[in-house]
Order: C-alpha cells, then sequence, then structure tokens
DNA sequence: AATTGAAGATTGTAGGACAATTTACATATG
DNA sequence: CATATGTAAATTGTCCTACAATCTTCAATT
C-alpha cells in the first residue's frame, strides 16, 4: 500500500505491474548488470508480499534480463561479448525478415513515415544531434519490426534489444557512423519502397552485421 | 509430498521442476489447448503449495505455452492458423542462420553425423516406417540447431518448436513428402558439408518455408 | 426461454512461520 | 600478518492460513 502507480493501475495483475516496474529499473541502469535483487527490498519498494514479487521475477527471468541460481537469488544478467555477438547474428536474421515481410506488404504510408525517419536523422546529422539521431534511429527499427506484422518476429526482436540493453553501450556509435548507419538506412527505406523483398531483406541484415562489427571492433579496443 | 521424483531432485528448484512437468503434460497433449489450469489442482498432483506452482505458470507463459487471463486464470494456449505460418516464418529464418553459422564451422565427425540421419531417414523412407523417419528427422533438425554454437538462436528455436507442438498436428506429413523432404535434407547436409554458407542458408531456408506450404495446404483441405 | 441472483469455487494477495543455505564477520590459529 | 574456522545474521525457498475480489454455476423467477 505504498507506490500509488501500482495501486490504480490495477486492471493489470499486480506482478506484471511490478514486471514492468523492475524491466524498467534494470534498463535504466538503476540496478546493474551484477547486481543481486534482494526480495525483502522489492517487497518495502512496492509495498506488496514476496508472491506477487517472486512471480515477476520468474518472468524476467524468462525473458532473460535477470538470473537465478538456487539459494542465491537472482541477478541482473551480465552480458559478454561473445553473448552480445550471438545476440546480433540472431537479430540481424529477424530484422532481415522483418524487411522481406514489410517489403511485400507496406503502404504507401507506411513507406512515407520510413522515408520520414531517414531524413529526420539526416537533419539530425547535418545538425551534429545525437540524441536526436538515437532516438529516430530506435524509432525506424521500431516501426519495421511492428509492421512486419508478425507478432512472433516482434517479440523475438524485441526481446533481443532488451537484453543487448545490458551490454555495456558506451561508445557504440561515433560520429562518422551516424552517416554510415543513414545511408544504410535508405537502402532499406528504398529497398522497402520499391516492394523489393529479396533487396529489403538483404540490406537489413547488412546493416544489422555492420552495426555488430562496429560494436566488436569497439569493444576490441578497450 | 507426494510426488517422489520431485522429492528426489532437490538440486534444482521446485518450481522448475513443476514448471518442466506442467510442460511435459501439455506437450503430451493430458492437458489440450483451451483447456483451464487450475491451480489447486495441480497442487494436490505436486503435493506443493501455490507459492512455487505459480512461479511455474509465469515461466510457462513468458515461454509461450500458456496464456494468462486475470481472475481467471490459466489456459493452455491455443495457436490459430495464422500464427502458427507467423512461428514458420520466423523459424525459417533462424533455421537459416544454423545452416549458416555450422556450414561455416562443422567439423568431419559432425559432417559424418548429419550424413548418417539422412542415411537413416532414407532407410526409414524404404522401409516405410513414418515414426523413425519422424525421429531422426527431429533429431537431425536439434543437431543442426544445437551445434550452430549459438545459444541465444537455440533458445528462440527451441522456443518455437515448444509453440507448434500445440498447434493440431495431425496429417502433417504424408507419404511422399517424406521424400522430399529427404531431399531437401541432403541439399542442407552437402552445402554444410561443402562450408557453404551461403547455399547452406539457403537450402535450410528453404526447406522450412517448404514445410510451412505443406502445413497450410493441408489445413486448408480440413 | 431468458434473466436474475445467490452460493460456491477460484484467483490474487497478504503475512507469518520456519528449515536450509548462504553471507558476513569476528575470533582463533599457524 | 594471513589464513582458516566458527558463529550469528540475513536470505531464500517453501508452506500454511486467511480473505477480498471476481468469476462460474445453477436454480429460481419473470
Amino acid at each position: 500500500m505504498s507506490t500509488p502507480a501500482i495501486e490504480l493501475l490495477k486492471s493489470r495483475s499486480l506482478p506484471m505491474l511490478i514486471e514492468e516496474e523492475i524491466q524498467r529499473v534494470i534498463l535504466s541502469g538503476e540496478y546493474e548488470p551484477g547486481d543481486r535483487i534482494n526480495e525483502k527490498e522489492l517487497t518495502l519498494r512496492f509495498g506488496t508480499s514476496r508472491g506477487p514479487i517472486r512471480e515477476a521475477l520468474r518472468s524476467l527471468e524468462a525473458s532473460g534480463l535477470i538470473e537465478q541460481i538456487p539459494n542465491r537469488g537472482v541477478f541482473v544478467r551480465r552480458l559478454t561479448g561473445e553473448m552480445a555477438a550471438h545476440i546480433y547474428d540472431v537479430r540481424a536474421f529477424l530484422f532481415a525478415l522483418a524487411g522481406r515481410l514489410l517489403a511485400l506488404r507496406a503502404t504507401d504510408d507506411e513507406i512515407a513515415t520510413l522515408r520520414g525517419f531517414v531524413r529526420a536523422m539526416d537533419a539530425a546529422i547535418a545538425a551534429d544531434d545525437f540524441d536526436h539521431y538515437v532516438r529516430e534511429n530506435f524509432a525506424l527499427h521500431e516501426f519495421i519490426v511492428a509492421h512486419a506484422a508478425n507478432p512472433v518476429l516482434a517479440a523475438q526482436y524485441l526481446s533481443l534489444i532488451k537484453q543487448l540493453r545490458l551490454y555495456r553501450t558506451r561508445s557504440l556509435m561515433l560520429g562518422d557512423s551516424m552517416q554510415e548507419s543513414n545511408r544504410e538506412h535508405h537502402e532499406m527505406v528504398e529497398a522497402i519502397a520499391a516492394h523489393d523483398a529479396d533487396r529489403a531483406q538483404a540490406a537489413h541484415m547488412a546493416h544489422v552485421m555492420r552495426a555488430k562489427h562496429r560494436l566488436i571492433s569497439n569493444t576490441e579496443l578497450t
């Protein structure tokens, strides 16, 4: 009976709300990879009993954000560079499917929206507005996956994205790679606009694989 | 304190064991899609309290085998043909990645094992032993995914396979499609043996997509 | 036959309890 | 001084009971 936000939204079940909240806390960085998550602390934080919290943790474990070690508790998952690379490989193929599906079914409106994202990113590059670029970049990817109209694909893709956020993401995108990246976006979007499924598929896969290589060559240096 | 199998294996946590057991029960068909799962019934069946059972159900929900409706309980998930088709599309791309990865790294031993599976399926076809074919077929797919050496890929692929088992799988593979299917296996395995990543990728994807179309054309008729 | 309504069942959550295990810390030992 | 050891405290894992909220069932009423 403490956090009012939780009291108000009784439409969804308590464990779901707790799950979302813990997820938010993890992705925001308040809990860092490797941190132990204490159940009692969460009961105090949310004002609930341990039951709903343990249920939420179970769900989070399945989504790959936390890890449970019997009798020792749950820990925010720690992602090795190797695992991140594995995730990128899978993500590349899922994103390739998204590109293909969207190329086959994109409406004129969707194509216009996609081109809008690319233009916005061009503007962000011109203004050297890194944050704005990142936001639009994320929105473009999200849009493509959502409009591919395959909920299974969307769920798995989003799960991977979440997991990747556990990986240290510093220096992930440097100055000139914004330009390179948006050139790839342009190719992706125009392939979709041309309803060329094969070309879209290849462009989407290549885009993620190049992002993977940028990530790897950056982290090798540290 | 009833089921001895659960008492013995206290090394893993109780919710994990319960989860595995419920999953087994669902996949075996004892609980059918759409069935409601009663918590108290499970407490009697496993001799545990509701806590661990609710945790297990949470985990199963995340893996897509059950569906929770607030205040109404959990139900074995019902898969529409449309959803099955979506799963097949994703599976095709994941399997394509598995084929590519394995082509790049397959050892001679692994190649020999793969060829053994194909030969065994040829023998099963010759003997008209459908069950044997199905078993070897499953083993081949599992082997490829496991030896692709990408745990993220493996986890997502296996999750899809489990979900597909919720779909009515009658008349999924008819007589002559065994031959067709194993011809495709042959192409997959030889592409891997040649360490030809592109060819393996294409062959693996095509194999799943053809399976999808066989499924669809069969279910259209019913 | 359709609607209503009360009784019963089930879910969702709380909270206390306790064994088993792990962690932390202080003390003894080489 | 560093290491080993032992004890106390904390934490997890599980059970139990309880009860409000909601859903389901089924009989009675219109």
